[in-house]
RNA sequence: UCGCAUCGCAUGCUAUCGCUGGCUCAAGGGCGGUUUUCUUGUGAAAUUGACCCGAUGGGCGAGAGGAAAGUCCGGACAGUGUAGAGCGACCACACCACCUAACUGGUGGGACUUUGUGUAAUGCGAAGGACAGCGAGUGCCAUAGAAAAUUUCCUUUUCCGCCUUUUUUAUAGGCGGGAAUGAGGGUGAGAACCCGACUAAUGGUCGGGCUGUUUUCUGGUGACGGGAAACAGGGGCAAACCUUGUGGGCUGAAAGCUCAAAUAGGCUAAGAGGCUCAGUAUUAUUUAUAUGCUGGGCGACCUGCUGCUCGCAGGUUCUUGGUGGGUAGAGCGUUAGAGGCGUAUGGCGACAUGCGUACUAGAUAAAUGAUAGCACCGGGUGAAAUUUUUAAAGUAGCUCGGACAGAAUUCGGCUUAUCGCGAUGCGGUUUU
RNA sequence: GAUCCUGUAGCUCAGCUGGUAGAGCAUAUCACUUUUAAUGAUAGGGUCCUGGGUUCGAGCCCCAGCGGGAUCA
């Protein structure tokens, strides 16, 4: 765990097959502006311990320049503060049988008015307390 | 100071933390070569490479728009296909000349309509439009009106017949029939081109004007403008069907090309394969038996012929190998271009040509940022010190705002959205 | 990226090749009923998505825009 900071392209749910396996076997439950998918086990495609996906409707947003911004705040808080959750499952890894626990992680978001990134990252925190009690 | 038109710009800087792809250095791994060592096995270690990978860590430089949008036109490119071949259908366009790779785009011009202004008069300026054809055909023109298009209801003119009045004829009136005509008839968006003279008449003739067609002279590359003669008077609608002319093959990067796992199915090769009868061949041979091939019957399943039954026709299973197609996925297409900037020449202009110059966004659940601070620009409000007629100053401060909008193969246009700023030109108002 | 359909009353839809904009449900009032529902009668309610154009006259024809929906792996 050298730098912790980052979002890259393995960080990232990439993976067609990968995200509709997710919505059909994933559990789900929301904390007020996003949804929340998740789906526990281990990946090949990728070494690190989250896939992480953020989804902006386009029903409810429906300027391409206000989905894009709201994207790039929830990416942001996600890379600020995954940390914790990173820890956590590591924890549980090394206490455990060795068997290695990925997460994938989908986010919809589903409020209509644009919010301050303060807001944004008090629920992503939130939701991420919320992953680690279930997973961690 | 306000308005219009055209052109240009589209807030910047710093700090912290990040994203995408490129180059490069270094760890790390793979592969190959070489060497050493031993317990001789394709083991271990070391070293090396214009080699490959590289999810790790440095360094360097790059990274959204004028509309990236709408997807409304036209290309490039790709596939199909032979189609920079014809015909038909369908679609699009339609004054002229030019520009362009091309266009429903652009530039310049012509006629028309509307409007402003001015003159004795011709004029001058601005704006507008899909400005071929209804003097080919078909269709439509509600209500009103006689009639909405080779008019015929009334009135009018004239001729014939009958009746009435009258001594008779004539005249006058009425009725019926024939002919002529389009002057008049509440209308309506639109009424048979308009005015005058002659006459039975309104016809016809003559004169003048308007419009159109043909011929001709003239200016212009042309649309068209100016003049002369003859003929004609046929209302509107083609953003009604349509006619004429011109152009277009169709499908779009989710195009398309290459590589390609598992499963199912296709084709093909080999092997095995329900019961029974007949014929035939081989082995063996006295028969019988075994195997192969051909044909018939029976049984099971499926499909079709009519929904069901009968009947008829066709087909059939398993194992292994090969093969081509091809899904998930990956790569290419995929970023340098009919391009930008400067300058010279030609052209009224769109634009063309020459020279010089600088480049490099390339993502794919989709990068090009997040947070904070400062500056800058615009609107509103609005001091004080100081000097003092007044200026300082619409300054400082406070406050509000900084738009529209996010590449997705690419280029040229069009359209739409847009806080504002600057330049040029034209016009209005105020002051000097 | 590409292609297509659609917009009419509060809702669902008609409106033929242009000539005074309609139906059903809903709403309001009245009648019936002890009351409600059902039923009957009456009434109100329209930017025909927006802006231009053609025409004497556009819901309809043409152009541009705005909104809604669908299809193509």
């Amino acid at each position: 765990m050298q730098r912790m900071h980052t979002l890259n392209k393995y960080e990232r749910l990439k993976s067609k097959k990968l995200i509709e396996r997710l919505f059909k076997e994933g559990n789900r439950f929301s904390v007020f502006p996003f949804k929340v998918v998740v789906l526990a086990g281990s990946f090949e495609n990728s070494s690190s311990p989250v896939q992480f996906g953020i989804s902006v409707p386009n029903k409810v947003v429906p300027k391409a320049v206000n989905r894009n911004r709201i994207k790039r705040q929830v990416r942001e808080a996600w890379r600020q503060n995954k940390l914790s959750l990173y820890e956590q499952l590591q924890k549980t890894e090394t206490s455990a049988d060795g068997q290695v626990i990925q997460l994938c992680v989908m986010l919809i978001f589903t409020s209509k008015k644009a919010c301050t990134f303060d807001f944004i990252q008090r629920k992503l925190r939130k939701v991420i307390f919320q992953l680690g009690e279930h997973y961690g």
